[in-house]
DNA sequence: ACAAGCCTTCAAAGCGCTTTGGATTTTTTT
DNA sequence: AAAAAAATCCAAAGCGCTTTGAAGGCTTGT
């Protein structure tokens, strides 16, 4: 039997009779036969690769946990198409060189970008390199056009912020992300557009902006701790800085939910699922497993169909209740 | 030019001469050329490429959160020596189907295997397929030789166990991983030795096993508070769980230290680590990225000399002093 | 039974590199 | 200055597939 036949067989091409399919199929499952993956990239020009660089910052070798998860959600998606995950961990000075190498040698059909900044230079680069990407996040400052799927960052952080409002709690800190991080500016802006509309003011020693490490959660939560008039609840924007802050709460003999309320973004990470009847934190909670299927979703259309229109997918965070909010202590 | 001379000057053959060689590299670099991967990969016959398999479990959706930052010291080696990570999270069921078909489409040069049992599979498989690979972790019941990278398991929880017991403690619980995992074992292992070794007795209550989360970590620490004579101090297999520890005594209105001592083993994950002046968790630590290295490293080196005589490479994990391990409080 | 037409199969080219073996140029030796 | 040796360079083959264009086999109609 020819290789044209065999080939045409295996693609599912429509010149090959059935019989003779069906004859290609079992001889290629009774051998183990899959077509070599190098010959057939190069035959077709497609590297069936969808490039993930992940940055990480170089004085604290900080690898963002979400993304474990995200990536999860991403390669599920992957492998129903037949596209590999090309996983690459770089520091984030690197960053757009490897975005350049990735084209050059063109080793991928497309890239998911991470973690975008408000400011970011890697959404120009890609498209400068004609490269199909996928935000995960969105960059404020970035009027070009680009595909993305973020969670509704300002609303639920002002919907979290008003409701502590709402339980009577007049002073509330934010433990925040990296500033420059795009996600951490729209729930700042959340958060200050709720203190605004019921006339609170705060000055900035109520906001902290840092990775989001569960030591850093404790440290922060100290430091708000220790202010003159200390916050009697606290927003706070990864589940493992609350871990941080409860700890914090311990250590100063405080109870969460009774003595300080606290909020907390909730990405849903496999491991620290919140499933109890009732939930241990009140959060604004949005798979990012989820995000990361629909970014892989998003990806493959585009590079089905490079003249798609760019898109962006607003996911909406729910707010749930949870045991750690409550009214304010009465002095 | 020719293409021969070309592909020599970048590729750093010695029948080109320096000239011709310095000449070849600007123009590349102005051009921003490197070799089609996928050409190159056809023509030399290799991948370039390692694959990681992680296996997801099919129930709980969890993805161990270690993973990332184990990959994140991998994919530093890798990319020294030119190697793309493929990383594939695959349902638990479907690992061998998805090892095999790397295999026959030879889309890797190598994988790493993660989370291995006690009882694993997998490595016959692989030496079967032929395809190199090493393990991170090992697997007590295979007797065919393999290339692994481990920590003491066995003898750091030894260690963690007797320190409790030297501090006067008695009445020990284990919260540890999944049983079948072969870390799991060896830890238990370790645990069982001390407390044999101090004709100590305790009934298989004292003893958990689940997946590490932090909600495991909380129930399981509950179920042990409430024995009829509860544990004084507790052993744990991760900083995840640890945390839900502190949620369970927190609950409970007992502190940690103080009340209950805990040892955790403390992987040095990036965003959970543990760099205050005093400790927080007294820890066995050892950096399950600095593994990632180390397991990328010897993969390579398998790679380059296919005939190497099968390696195991032992970390010993430190045990470090936190605050929180104290003797037990006189009743 | 023969031609027309369709379905099925095939041989060969090409994907962009590396690598082999031979040709050409330069350097060294006599 | 000619011959030998060494250093460079080059044309062509090949990696294992997909894809094109042409040939072959089978069915149908007359």
């Amino acid at each position: 039997m020819s290789q044209t036949t065999v080939s045409r067989a295996l693609n599912g091409f429509p010149e090959v009779s059935e019989k003779t399919r069906q004859l290609v199929l079992a001889a290629a499952a009774k051998h183990n036969y899959k077509p070599n993956s190098r010959a057939r990239r190069l035959a077709t020009g497609k590297s069936m690769t969808i490039g993930h660089l992940v940055s990480v910052s170089k004085e604290h070798e900080m690898v963002n946990p979400i993304f474990a998860d995200f990536i999860a959600g991403a390669s599920a998606r992957y492998a129903q198409s037949g596209y590999d995950l090309l996983l690459s961990l770089v520091p984030d000075e690197d960053e757009f060189t490897s975005y350049k190498e990735l084209a050059a040698r063109s080793a991928v059909d497309g890239v998911v970008v991470h973690a975008p900044r408000a400011d970011e230079q890697r959404i120009a680069q890609l498209n400068d390199l004609n490269i199909p990407f996928v935000v995960h996040g969105r960059s404020s400052n970035t009027i070009e056009k680009y595909n993305w799927v973020d969670v509704n960052n300002e609303r639920s952080f002002y919907r979290a912020t008003q409701l502590l409002i709402e339980l009577g709690h007049r002073t509330i800190g934010l433990i925040n992300g990296v500033a420059e991080m795009d996600f951490a500016m729209r729930r700042e802006k959340g958060y200050r557009r709720a203190l605004k509309e019921n006339q609170i003011k705060l000055t900035d020693d109520y906001l902290t902006h840092s990775e989001m490490t569960e030591p850093n959660g404790y440290k922060n939560a100290l430091t708000l701790l220790d202010l003159p008039t200390p916050p009697t609840a606290l927003v706070t924007s990864s589940i493992i800085m609350a871990n941080g802050i409860r700890r914090a709460l311990d250590e100063r003999d405080l109870k969460l939910g009774r003595d300080v309320s606290v909020i907390t973004h909730d990405d849903d990470l496999s491991y620290f699922r919140d499933a109890a009847a009732v939930l241990v934190y009140t959060a604004t909670r949005s798979s990012v497993r989820e995000a990361g299927r629909l970014s892989a979703d998003l990806l493959l259309k585009i590079i089905a169909d490079p003249g798609r229109a760019p898109e962006g997918i607003l996911l909406d965070a729910e707010l749930i209740l949870g045991s750690s909010t409550k009214p304010p202590r009465k002095p």
